[in-house]
DNA sequence: TATGAGACCTGTAGTTAGTACAGGTTCAAG
DNA sequence: CTTGAACCTGTACTAACTACAGGTCTCATA
């Protein structure tokens, strides 16, 4: 199978592929006479799981240290197990803050019904340094 | 009133000014004989605009929009609040997106239960290509 | 066997919103 | 006048790709 049909198969870009093995995340795979890359079933498992990983919004950093512990096959199922409850953790504290964000949002909009006036309460509330308890926002 | 002092009372560094400056969101200040930057009042106000629509998660790019409406001060606050509904509307569908992952996370994790035993149910399901209903991961 | 379209290759640069230096200059207090 | 803090420019780096440019390989068809 060359970098095509993977790229189908997986729904990865060809691009990211490559960049995937630029970073070494994926191997490289044995090539054609021309250079051609040609991959194998296990290259399409490796990648589901990187992109299936990425999609449930793992960093690279984590999926490199997921594979670490698929690798050397004895991880045990705890080290997995708290890794997915971090980032389950942190996508929970992400909605959190986005929940605030939407609820100043609204609460701004709220205030303008004054159709074309060229005040707007948007715009003075933006002007404002602490009308509103501080959101941090998440990357 | 220089960089430093700018840079504190909006709580935005240093090098994030400067950066603002270079890439025309913030206007070049006058310069001291040896080439220090020096603010006044409007610098500020400017600003903290700026960092407070960063805050609730505006780009830069919105920004810059808000900005043109605001400096042309032609501005209707239909415009403002037709821009600030569409950015609360990419919440609300961050938010989505992040509870189905959350849901996503923890039944997996739910799964195991099994202390240290090598065959771990997230792994494995990470394998799977469409163990869930794909997820659009916003950025 | 020749040919040509399409798939593939490498390498580089751009994206967002900054951060982190290195190496040099200016300012203000003592 | 000295000295240390604050400031300056310019460049490179971050994450996770994407988008080329310009060249090469493959393989089905004539």
């Amino acid at each position: 199978m060359t970098i095509g049909p993977l790229s189908e198969k997986t729904g990865c870009h060809i691009e990211t592929i490559r960049y995937y093995e630029r970073i070494g995340i994926m191997p490289s795979p044995p090539r054609t006479e021309g250079g051609h890359r040609v991959y194998r079933e296990e290259h399409l498992k490796r990648l589901t799981f990187i992109r299936r990983s990425r999609e449930l919004g793992f960093t690279l950093e984590e999926i490199r240290n997921l594979l670490l512990l698929v690798d050397g096959d004895d991880f045990t199922c705890d080290e997995v197990k708290t890794m997915t409850l971090e980032h389950a953790d942190d996508v929970h504290r992400k909605i959190a803050d986005l929940k605030k964000l939407e609820r100043v949002l609204k609460d701004m909009v709220s205030q303008c019904d004054r159709g074309d006036v060229p005040d707007c309460p948007v715009i003075d509330a933006l002007f404002q340094t602490k009308a509103y308890p501080s959101i941090a926002t998440s990357p």
